[in-house]
DNA sequence: CACCAGGCAAGCC
DNA sequence: GGCTTGCATGGT
């Protein structure tokens, strides 16, 4: 990969291993959405971006090449070689098809406050609603940031909603997650949980602490993991992946428990980029559905 | 109208 | 311990 500006753009070229449809559609991220079939507009790590894809180039309009390497270039995950994690899970006809058909995939390194909120708002809800419950949450409580003529918001800190009582959380229209929303800025805001603390555990070790926030169980601390601290030795089980486990290599209902185990068995280390090629390309393909 | 959506907590045995 | 049920809201 090369790294050149271009005006005010930095402009990637020979990118492997990266499509921004891949990356953005595939439900780990709620802040991005498409402007056209090949760019994409959100927000993170404080930042409004504007990245657009033609095969192996990419461009980041208005982005400083600072900006580039303090930020964006760790939330893409640049520094981590796809096509190796690809080669290892492609051993069977399952995982050869997912690789290959969500190849572009990466998993971000997303900021771990707006994980743990994210996750805990996705719970029995579906992506469009995820998305638009974040939507307002940044527009009534995060900072208002000027990015090409328009106006976007920032993710509110924990200290911010620490602030605010469970009414105060009902415009955002988050249902019985709101109070969940409120305890986990409590305890990010208090020093029940630090996010250096986290970060220094292992990965069971911080599923234990992060499943000390009411809202946050064993599926959404599994998203945490992987999405907010990069553990890919995570592999979250939610309705889908656990429906294609089951179609693909199973062919009978099996448990939760029993899902996870053979994820772990088979995938190991690399599981969180398993569960993700799967997720992709089940949704996209309606795989396992009947 | 009933049912479900990338689950979870609380209340039952 | 495992199993059931209620949960807010919005879309089909």
């Amino acid at each position: 990969m090369r790294i050149d500006t271009d005006n005010n753009n930095v402009v990637l070229t020979d990118v492997r291993d990266f499509d921004v449809n891949h990356i953005f559609d595939c439900g780990q991220c709620f802040r991005f959405n498409r402007i056209d079939e090949n760019t994409y507009m959100g927000v993170a790590c404080g930042r409004a971006l504007r990245i657009s894809q033609n095969s192996g180039d990419i461009t980041l309009f208005n982005t400083t090449v600072d900006d580039f390497n303090d930020i964006w270039h760790d939330f893409f995950d640049f520094g981590t070689d796809y096509s190796e994690i690809k080669d290892a899970l492609a051993r069977d006809d399952v995982m050869r098809e997912a690789c290959r058909f969500g190849g572009g995939i990466r998993i971000l390194r997303q900021p771990l406050w707006e994980t743990v909120v994210s996750f805990i708002i996705s719970a029995s809800n579906n992506i469009p609603r995820i998305k638009g419950i974040i939507e307002r949450l940044c527009e009534s409580f995060g900072d208002a940031i000027r990015f090409e003529g328009k106006t976007f918001h920032t993710f509110p800190a924990a200290s911010v909603l620490a602030e605010l009582s469970v009414e105060d959380l009902s415009v955002i229209r988050a249902g019985f997650r709101d109070k969940y929303i409120i305890d986990a800025a409590n305890k990010f805001t208090s020093g029940a949980l630090c996010e250096e603390y986290i970060r220094s555990l292992s990965t069971p070790e911080a599923k234990k602490a992060l499943m000390s926030i009411n809202g946050v169980g064993n599926k959404v601390s599994d998203c945490i993991l992987l999405f907010g601290l990069n553990r890919a030795d995570s592999f979250p089980v939610d309705v889908w992946i656990k429906r294609i486990i089951e179609h693909c290599y199973f062919d009978s209902e099996q448990s939760i428990d029993t899902i996870s185990r053979f994820a772990e068995e088979k995938f190991g280390s690399l599981g969180g980029y398993a569960q993700q090629y799967l997720f992709y390309w089940a949704r996209e393909n309606k795989i396992g559905i009947n």
